[in-house]
DNA sequence: TTCGAAATCTAACGAACGTTCGACCGACTC
DNA sequence: GAGTCGGTCGAACGTTCGTTAGATTTCGAA
C-alpha cells in the first residue's frame, strides 16, 4: 500500500517543476516519472494548473500551520523569532522541492487560477504579519533596537528564503547549523537585542 | 534611428521572461511585442536559448562590471560595503527585468548553454567574492565585528536580491530609502561596524 | 537608376503540448 | 458467475511550439 498513487504524483510533479519550472514539465514526463500513462493523471487532477495548485497551497498551508501552530511558549519575543526563524529554516530545506514550486510559480496561478493566487498570498501575508508583529512588539518591550520593523522583515524573509539557492548539505555541513548562524544573525545583530 | 532593433527584441524578451518565465513565453509573442513576425527574430538571433543566453550574460556582465569598477575610493571598508550595496539596490530596481531573467532561468542555460551557464556562474562568483573579501578584510582590520563572512555574505545577496519581489514604487516610496535603509542594516548590524 | 545586401514577410514543417474518449482489466459485491 | 467500479491504457484531437526555406520588400551606395 504505502503512499496513495495521488501524492506520488503531487511529489513527482514537484520535484520536477522545481528542478525544470512549471512549462518545461509536461504531463507525460511527471506521468513517466511514476510509472504511468499520461492520460492516467487525469483520474487524479482535473488539469496541469489543478495539479500546480494542489502542490503550492497544500504546502504553503502545511508550512503555515507548522509554524504558527506553537508560537506561544516562550515569554520573551527574542526567544520566538529565534525560533520561528530557526524551524523555518530547517523546514524549507526539508521541503525545497515544493515551497521553490510555491514561491517561483505563483504568476501561473495568478493567470489561471485568480483565487487560488489570492488564497496563497493571504497565507504568505499572515506568515509575515505574524513575524512583523513579533518584531513590532519586541521592539515596544524593550527587547528589540530595531528601527523599521516591515522593512527589516521583508529583508529577513528574503534572507531566508534564499537559503536553498545556494545550500548544498555536503559542502556546506548540517542545515541546523545553517539555522543557528542565521537565526543569531536575525535575531542578535538585525533586530539588535538588547544583551 | 532611436535604438536598433536588436536590442528591442531584447528588451521585450526580457520583460516577457521577467514577467511569464521562458517557457511560458514564445517566439511569435516576442515578435508582437516588437511589432513584427516570429520568423524575423532569427535574423537577430540564431535560436530562442540564444536570445535567453544575450540577455541573462549581458545584463549580468553590465552589473558586475558597473559595481566592480569604483570600488577604490574610500579608505574605509564600512563606506565601502555601504556604498557597494546601495549601488546593488538601486541598480537591482532599475534593472530589475534583465536582473529577474538572470536570476531565474539558470537551469535553462545549463540544460542547452553550459558554457554560458558556467559564465555566469563565474561572474555571480567573482562579485560574491569581491563582498566577501571586503567584509572579511574589514573584520581583520577591525572596523566589523562580523562572524561568519561566508554565511553573512550569502545572507546579504539574498536580502538584496530579492527587493523586487515586494518593491512597488507607489507604495513604498523611492528606491533611494530602500537602498539606504539596507545599506544601514547590513553595515552598522549585519556586520557590526565598530561605532 | 540600378544593384545588392539587409530586413521582413508568408507558409509550412515536424514535434510536443494539454486534453479527451472509449475500451480494457482486475478486484470486489451480490 | 454476472455486474459494478476505480484505475489504467492506447489512440487520437486540435493547438501551439521552435524553426526553416524561399520569396518579397526596403533602402543606401554606386
Amino acid at each position: 500500500m504505502s503512499i496513495s498513487r495521488r501524492e506520488e504524483v503531487l511529489h513527482a510533479a514537484a520535484e520536477l517543476f522545481a528542478e525544470q519550472g512549471f512549462h518545461a514539465v509536461g504531463m507525460r514526463a511527471i506521468a513517466d516519472a511514476v510509472g504511468v500513462r499520461g492520460s492516467s493523471l487525469y483520474h487524479y487532477f482535473p488539469s496541469k494548473v489543478d495539479l500546480l495548485h494542489a502542490i503550492a497551497v497544500d504546502s504553503t498551508r502545511a508550512f503555515i500551520e507548522s509554524q504558527l501552530e506553537d508560537l506561544n511558549p516562550s515569554p520573551d519575543y527574542a526567544s520566538r523569532v529565534r525560533k520561528m526563524m530557526f524551524d523555518h529554516v530547517v523546514y524549507f530545506h526539508e521541503h525545497r522541492m515544493e515551497e521553490a514550486v510555491g514561491l517561483r510559480e505563483l504568476q501561473e496561478l495568478r493567470k489561471h487560477k485568480p483565487e487560488a493566487y489570492t488564497e496563497l498570498q493571504t497565507l504568505r501575508r499572515t506568515y509575515q504579519n505574524e513575524l512583523e508583529r513579533l518584531i513590532t512588539e519586541g521592539r515596544d518591550k524593550g527587547e528589540f533596537s530595531c528601527e523599521d520593523p516591515h522593512i527589516t522583515t521583508l529583508a529577513i524573509l528574503g534572507m531566508v528564503n534564499t537559503i536553498n539557492d545556494w545550500y548544498r548539505p555536503h559542502r556546506d555541513g548540517p542545515i541546523e547549523d545553517i539555522a543557528d548562524i542565521y537565526s543569531s544573525l536575525i535575531v542578535e545583530r538585525m533586530l539588535g537585542k538588547t544583551a
